[in-house]
DNA sequence: ATTCCTTTGAAGTAA
DNA sequence: TTACTTCAAAGGAAT
C-alpha cells in the first residue's frame, strides 16, 4: 500500500534527524533516497512508486507497514493512528516518564504500550491466515503449534528476516517510548493461583496502581 | 467477562 | 551467572 510507505518515510524524516542516520544505515530496506535526504527538514512527496522502479519498492521491507499499522500498537483511538509528526514523537517523549508508558488520546482511555514482538511472533502475525486458509485447525492453540513447527522447519536466511525485523521494530519501539521497560506490564496479569502462585490469596491485587 | 491454551524469544525477577 | 517467570498475538474453549 502505497500511502503507508509513505507515511512511513514521512516518519522517518520527522523523527529521526542526521544525528541518527548511522543506526538506519544497519537495515537495508530503508529507501536510499531517504537515507541521503535524512539531513534535510523539508521533504517532498510528488514521485509515483509505480512509475518507475524507485529504490522504496526493493529495500523497503514489506512488513514494515503492517508493523507500523498493528491495531495492537497503534489502536484506533490513539493519535499513533495518524501520521506521527515531530511534534507528536516529542509529546510521546515528555508523557514517558520514569513510571508507565501509556497511549493516550485522553484522560480517559489509557492503554498500556506493549512488547515489541519478537522474531516468532512476527513470523505468527504474517503466517496465522495462511494455516486458516488450509483448513485443519481452528483454534489459536493448535495454530501456534503448528506454527512452532514451521518455525523450525525454515532455514537459517528465512528466519534472519524475522530476526533483523524484530531487532528494527525494538529500535522503533525505543525510539517511540524511551522511557518504556517490560518491567511496566510484568506481573501484571491476572493468572489463576493454581499455575504458579501458592500461599497467598490477593496477592495480586496490588497493581491498582 | 475473563482466563486458558500454545508457540518462541526478549526481558523481567530471584537465587 | 543461572534458573525460572512473564508477556507479547490469536481466538475458540473453558470458567
Amino acid at each position: 500500500d502505497h500511502q503507508k510507505i509513505h507515511f512511513l518515510t514521512t516518519f522517518e524524516s520527522d523523527l529521526f534527524p542526521s544525528s541518527v542516520s548511522v543506526k538506519l544505515q544497519a537495515y537495508d530496506w530503508w529507501p536510499a533516497e531517504q537515507q541521503q535526504n535524512l539531513n534535510t527538514t523539508s521533504r517532498g512527496q510528488n514521485n509515483t512508486p509505480q512509475t518507475q522502479s524507485t529504490a522504496a519498492d526493493t529495500s523497503v521491507h514489506p512488513l514494515v507497514p503492517l508493523l507500523l499499522y498493528s491495531d495492537r500498537h497503534f489502536p484506533s483511538s490513539s493519535l499513533y493512528s495518524q501520521p506521527i509528526s515531530a511534534a507528536a514523537a516529542q509529546q510521546v517523549s515528555a508523557q514517558s516518564g520514569q513510571h508507565a508508558c501509556y497511549h493516550s488520546n485522553s484522560a480517559f482511555s489509557r492503554q498500556p504500550v506493549k512488547k515489541p514482538l519478537n522474531a516468532f511472533m512476527l513470523y505468527m502475525k504474517e503466517m496465522r491466515h495462511k494455516v486458516l486458509q488450509e483448513g485443519q485447525e481452528r483454534e489459536s492453540a493448535a495454530i501456534n503449534r503448528i506454527l512452532g513447527r514451521r518455525w523450525h522447519a525454515l532455514s537459517h536466511s528465512e528466519q534472519s528476516k524475522y530476526y533483523d525485523l524484530a531487532q528494527k521494530e525494538r529500535l522503533l519501539h525505543m525510539q517511540l517510548y524511551p522511557g518504556w521497560s517490560a518491567r511496566d506490564n510484568y506481573g501484571k496479569r491476572k493468572r489463576k493461583q493454581s499455575q504458579q502462585i501458592s500461599g497467598s490469596t490477593s496477592s495480586w491485587t496490588l497493581n491498582a496502581g
